[in-house]
DNA sequence: GGCGCCTCCTACATCGTTGTAGGAGCGAGC
DNA sequence: GCTCGCTCCTACAACGATGTAGGAGGCGCC
């Protein structure tokens, strides 16, 4: 692999002067940076980012920290941040914690070892009692999510509590009263499960009308289809009436569905169906499957930049600190065709 | 940051005595050892990793160009392939390429910047005729697929034909004689789609039946859900007599099944549906989804291996050739509900 | 006692790049 | 003619680790 020294040698000038053609500094003569071009190209040089990495400091990688990609919603978010990062002019490496404790510890530890320059976190396992954990990162750091809040630290978030109202709502608007929610948790009181519910029973309350648990569907076992289609299942089994259904994931939404076509009640005329998330899979369902789409975009782009704005703020001399900022993507209810105005 | 030269002053040592205790290099007095592992405790040291990489040439890192994380099957792949990677000691970067040329180009010319050691290289555009672009490729390179072939170059496979043979057999054995197949691509003849045909033809062919267009279901806009439902639906429609489905994916195949089922056609009993690929997706479906295993996990830390192995190559002194390797991963199909016996 | 070997440690060079300091050449202004 | 300032380039040090060479001290052996 050819070097500066060798593209030097090629063009008769000195190293630096590569380095400062490759870096466009300006004071260079214009047959000068022809010359060391032509070597460029001559010899296929490649800048080492190694080298460059350890003389400037910084790398040009981020980590993205998200329990697994074989979710559709992670495997589809580390698609969006790596597109962000790409506009950005950094790299991202991807640690898989695997919705273990050790696994995202390890994540934030990545930090010391000077390969990333700071890092994207969603949190899964960690919970609010370890917040003095992320606090004690000296390094850029963007939270994502609300599984785990500190006014300290830049955060990135969906709208859980509006999505969910917001899906309610576009059910009952269509004359839906009995709305079973699916895939709620036991155990859960702070995360996604939690804020969904509240989204829920806001839309409902806001009408007049009761919340009954009767229609609450649980998934502990995970927010897969099979759990949608158990929950939903059980619902109809014990003769509780239903005409809608919020699933709090796509998966759980079209598990739902397809029980209900299985058993033969039609989507969305007898039971319109509604999921979050807007993963690709809902808009090839049969009928596409009505969701909230949490603004995955946006949440990569903006945690991305956030991320490099908190970067480059270490690399100024200034070192005027950066205010946490908290910021909740646009959520959106992307209407397909599993719901529709009720037959009368 | 600490350094090591923070350590060796506190520990009153040189610095390479820090770097020997910390690389285990024996001959280290146990008392000398305490007191620099005391002070890198007490520091908080850790060793960086770019400075480390720029001495020894090599960065720990291995480059994964796949398509895109959303698409299940690479998510998976993904996964496991990082899982792999942490147990060889290294870690992987992720560059998607977007089913695109320039991103797969892109994902090679990587490996010229220094950051990662050697490549994963799951083409999806990249075809035969281009095969002399990663011929000259002159850093440790492993193949992924059956899309592009050199026999100068590492591949790790799956077996294409003997999966989709064995899951054509599983549906003859039931007695299934009209079994329609999802997913055929118009355009490709040398990817997984006219791989996984060639193994459907042989089993029928193998039982002297004739392979019956009729039941060719075609996916020319991508192996998702709704073309899966589409192609039976068209088959159906068209008055097609069928018992049996393979979907080239499981997506197709579980599109299929949901089309089926609404259409009050019960799985297995009137049609058996078999997918391809084993993502999670097929064991939470209801029915759960019988599907070939291509050996995912094989697959990937085989593929690590050969790649760690090619890499180490290049450290040792001897610089003996090493032979190209191509690994076929054991497939085996995972009976579940979405097969059985004929009813009589 | 002299020699060689083993143990344990240090000094220095090195990886490939970029920041700093400064020098040479040239035109403009007094 | 001298200074000043601008342009263009070079030499050297530095980033933080590891490889090489070698030195000091202790021990055993002839």
């Amino acid at each position: 692999m050819a070097t500066m020294a060798d593209v030097a040698r090629l063009a008769g000038v000195s190293v630096k002067t590569v380095s400062n053609v490759l870096n466009d500094y300006p004071y260079v003569r214009e047959t000068t940076r022809e010359r060391v071009m032509r070597a460029v190209e001559q010899l296929g040089y490649r800048v080492n980012v190694t080298a460059r990495s350890l003389r400037s400091g910084r790398t040009g990688m981020i980590g993205l920290a998200v329990p697994e990609l074989g979710q559709p919603y992670f495997g589809e978010l580390a698609d969006d941040i790596l597109a962000a990062g790409r506009r950005h002019g950094v790299q991202v490496l991807i640690e898989p914690t695997g919705y273990t404790r050790e696994g995202e510890l390890a994540a934030l530890e990545e930090l010391d070892r000077g390969l990333i320059d700071g890092l994207l976190f969603s949190p899964a396992v960690l919970a609010p009692e370890d917040v003095e954990i992320v606090e004690a990162v000296r390094q850029p750091l963007v939270l994502l999510g609300e599984q785990l809040f500190s006014s300290k630290v830049d955060h990135v978030t969906m709208r859980n509590v509006e999505g969910a109202r917001a899906a309610t709502e576009l059910l009952l608007d269509q004359g839906r009263t009995r709305i079973a929610i699916l895939g709620l948790l036991h155990r859960e009181h702070v995360g996604a499960s939690a804020l969904r519910l509240e989204g829920y029973r806001a839309a409902l309350e806001a009408r007049g009308l009761e919340v009954d648990e009767r229609l609450f569907g649980w998934a502990d076992e995970g927010w897969h289809r099979g759990n949608g289609a158990r929950a939903v299942a059980q619902i109809l089994d014990a003769g509780v009436e239903c005409d809608g259904v919020l699933g709090l994931n796509d998966a759980l939404a079209l598990g739902a569905m397809h029980e209900l076509q299985v058993r033969g009640l039609r989507v969305p005329q007898d039971v319109a169906v509604v999921g979050f998330d807007d993963v690709e899979d809902s808009r090839f369902a049969t009928p596409p499957l009505t969701t909230v789409d949490p603004g995955r975009r946006e949440i990569a782009e903006t945690a991305v930049e956030l991320l490099c704005r908190r970067i480059d703020a270490r690399f100024r001399a200034g070192a005027e600190p950066v205010e946490p900022v908290l910021h909740r993507a646009a959520m959106r209810v992307v209407e397909r065709e599993s719901t529709g105005p009720r037959p009368s």
